[in-house]
DNA sequence: AGAAAAAATGAAATTTTATTTCATAATTAG
DNA sequence: CTAATTATGAAATAAAATTTCATTTTTTCT
């Protein structure tokens, strides 16, 4: 169990010094791995017998033994955070955080994903007579990729990223039609309509959003995509990462439940693409 | 890097005694970062200087240092691996492994990456009269994601998924514009060709695709993301997520280049979006 | 509100752990 | 076979962590 996350999670139940020593190490854990208890203490404000009792509350021998699983999350289990970008970063910095930060986010969506809740969609869409997505912005290029991909699983896919055709498209469908609706915010109101358009006609309608949003309320199944709110702060970044991936686990799931039949199909496909390309040298 | 790679690698550079140390190390790695010096001495049969040699050698500080990088080498195990998914795998089991796999995608992508050329392309992209944004499949969702980032910077930007449009905008190109072609296998004739014509026409073409390839060699700049070659076995899934994440970072780039007036900029695009969402409730 | 109990905290002492110093042993080169 | 070099460990020293205990702060109960 990751040791980070662990600080985080207890924060509540530490006493005021003994969080000032959480603060610090949250602020900056890689400094703090090469830290004596004592400059950890004097960083903090407190005492070094504090540090101490803080490093046992965490369930750690000692000082020693809580740096030593403060190197190993930070090996693995939070490599990833969210690192802001800067005004003056180098093209190498704000790369390697841009990449970071998505991989973190990618990281909190998968622990927000319900596998449930997947098997579900996953069998609606096997079942579905027809599927549509719908997305606009940023969730139109997500719309747009999932319908690339489930036009090979050769069944009735269409997109739409325009308010109208989406409109009518939802008031247009029925019973035994999946419409899957994606938004990060959950809060677009012609898509909040035009996902209340599509169940008021019977199509099972599935959201690709934020828990508790309205869009949410609309839908009849829920994959809630959880990215720090932070990340997307001018422009969408790892939210539509997150649901491309997402995408990319129901068409999975789908493939899998299909069969290996299916599959040969699959490579059928892709085989077709060959003649538009050049050969490789090899 | 491993250390414990690294004691592997080192071994007969080391002494006798030394290695005698490297050996204990390496049988059983896990109890050695919960074994004081003097612990490490005994079971080694040698003295506890020789154990703080043997980690000055490695390029530690000294022996807790060593200890916390082999905590790390430790913990480092398997981070982000890709995993196959197999025909028998739940929802979960999947979900898990597209997740981690594109994960593992983007951290090699990143080490791919040159920041060098990033910067150049950034510089590039500032000073162009128009950006055009080229795909064809998969790709034309990365082209259509870059379009719909950069018409927020209020720069002349066009995306074209259709080959005959590609064709007459390359051909339309002239100095000053920059076209970027994106293609993960870097293998698509008609794509290699709209490159080909844009450079005719004294348009910077700047390659998103991979290194060696024929779309490479027809471009003035080769963004090269690799992504391991597995993971996109029947359908484009990490390689283009690598893209998107790249497209980010040039996007982040152009804003950073353009100043915090610009950046006010956007945020007014921003909220100017806001009248047609749902209020929060807070 | 105020006293007693409980909990939190840090100074100092102690203990543990790691490092340096230096004399000796082993190895290598000539 | 000897001198030089290098490797090694015992002991001393230094550094770091932990414990003890007195003091302060907070909470609980009249």
């Amino acid at each position: 169990m990751n040791i980070l996350e662990k600080i985080a999670n207890e924060l509540d139940m530490l006493s005021k010094s003994e969080r000032k020593v959480a603060e610090v190490i949250l602020a900056s854990p890689s400094t703090v791995i090469h830290s004596s208890i004592a400059a950890l203490a004097k960083q903090a404000n407190i005492s070094e017998p504090t540090v101490n009792r803080f490093c046992r509350r965490l369930d750690t021998k000692g000082y020693p033994d809580f740096k030593l699983h403060l190197a190993q999350s930070l090996a693995n289990g939070t490599p990833y955070v969210n690192r802001h970008v800067d005004e003056n970063d180098s093209a190498e910095e704000y790369t390697a955080k841009i990449f970071e930060s998505t991989m973190a986010s990618l990281e909190l969506a998968r622990k927000s994903l319900d596998a449930n809740v997947i098997n579900r969609s996953v069998d609606l869409l096997t079942q579905a007579n027809k599927i549509s997505f719908f997305g606009l912005g940023a969730s139109a290029i997500v719309a747009h990729d999932a319908q690339n991909k489930f036009f090979r699983f050769n069944v009735p896919v269409v997109y739409f990223d325009d308010i109208l055709m989406q409109r009518m498209s939802a008031i247009n469908s029925q019973q035994g039609d999946v419409v899957i609706v994606i938004s990060h915010t959950g809060r677009t109101k012609s898509l909040v309509e035009v996902a209340s358009l599509a169940k008021e006609n019977d199509a099972t309608v599935i959201g690709i959003t934020t828990e508790g949003t309205p869009l949410a309320k609309e839908c009849n199944i829920v994959l809630s995509v959880d990215v720090s709110e932070d990340t997307d702060l001018y422009m969408p970044m790892s939210s539509r990462i997150a649901q491309l991936t997402l995408i990319d686990v129901l068409a999975t799931g789908f493939t899998l439940r299909r069969g290996s039949k299916f599959r040969d199909n699959l490579k059928k496909v892709k085989d077709s693409l060959r003649s538009s390309r050049f050969d490789r040298k090899e």
